[in-house]
DNA sequence: CTATTTTTGAAATGATCATTTCAATACCAT
DNA sequence: ATGGTATTGAAATGATCATTTCAAAAATAG
């Protein structure tokens, strides 16, 4: 029948990401995602409804991408502590190599638009309960091996580490010594010992 | 001479705070700040300069009103442990009323526009070190007094504590659970020991 | 090759953006 | 009171905003 979609949808979206990475959400403007995936006007709309649909569709793929990213590293672990030091690396990696202090689109765009959009609130939130839930898991089988202490349990310790996660992100936008860093994921993880 | 400002500057900064804490730097139109302070468009310009050198005396404003406020409740602490969990509970409080979801307007900044704005990158700067200096000094005393351990130095620490606040406060945009951000407050704190 | 369906391109929409302009107004020193 | 100066109000600036429109082009199925 028809004329079918021409571009390929996933460099179309790597290329969003990149915009709303850089500028944010309400920094980004049409014309901005015109440019950076050189797609036409009319196509961005027919093909993804509207800037926030498309902005959407952005974190959805940069989740994935990340969480698929994170998963082929954690299989080759071989315990709880070795899990829990391949998450922090990564996200040490990501700070080393954001040379532009774009800092973590997630956590972005969770500052910028929680009190704003619910359907963006809302992804988060579930992106959250996930990462959550992995932590929890992964403190678990810790404890479960006698590597991990029980002085909390493996729920309190995955906020607890959650919450460790953002705060290095966010202290890696302006401070990128990597000692230093590394310093502080040693100083997050003693305590589970 | 002249006619005078008759508009009082302190109470114009706490509106435009409100309307760039709710809305972010991007998400804030002048037309929003003209309606806040109900100050005329040309007044704003008059006395300000910019959007973005208002949004810089907004950030002054309440970098001041929060270390103030801080450092009164300071004076009453007995010791380094003290202190603290004086700082801790501080975060935790403006998270249990934030029910806006709004975070910390200092860290969305940073989250916004520390790759953007060199003019905010280098107040955000200052701002932290600020910061670090006071954890640094209050670590210092604590291991002084044999309150806290040695197994880092006090700027190490610092940086640590650092860090842990600011994901804290992240993690407080969606997780108010008084109960268990009490808990990641104690986690945190626990390695000092 | 042609009919059908969708994607395109380019321009138009009307709202909103930050900032400027300037006459009118309000104030203070004299 | 009055002259001089700074603040005001309201409108204008021109750029840019997200989104829509629609004819032209492209691609497949018959």
């Amino acid at each position: 029948m028809p004329k079918v979609e021409t571009f390929n949808r996933k460099e179309v979206l790597q290329k969003a990401t990149h915009v709303f990475h850089n500028k944010g959400y309400n920094g980004t403007s049409m014309q901005d995602l015109v440019d950076a995936t050189s797609l036409n006007r009319s196509s961005i709309y027919n093909s993804f409804g509207s800037k926030l649909m498309l902005f959407l569709e952005v974190l959805s793929h940069y989740q994935t991408t990340n969480s698929d990213n994170m998963a082929k590293k954690l299989v080759h672990t071989h315990n709880a502590k070795d899990a829990l030091l391949v998450i922090f690396n990564m996200y040490l990696d990501s700070i080393l190599n954001d040379h532009e202090k774009k800092g973590c689109l997630l956590i972005n765009c969770k500052s910028e638009m929680a009190n704003q959009e619910p359907l963006i609130t809302s992804f988060i939130d579930k992106n959250q309960e996930q990462t959550l839930a992995m932590l929890e898991d992964i403190v678990y089988n810790g404890q479960m091996e006698k590597i991990f202490n029980q002085d909390q349990t493996a729920s309190q310790y995955a906020l607890y580490l959650f919450s460790s996660i953002q705060g290095l992100r966010m202290t890696g936008i302006l401070n990128t010594d990597k000692t230093a860093l590394e310093n502080v994921i040693h100083t997050i993880l003693k305590v589970l010992n």
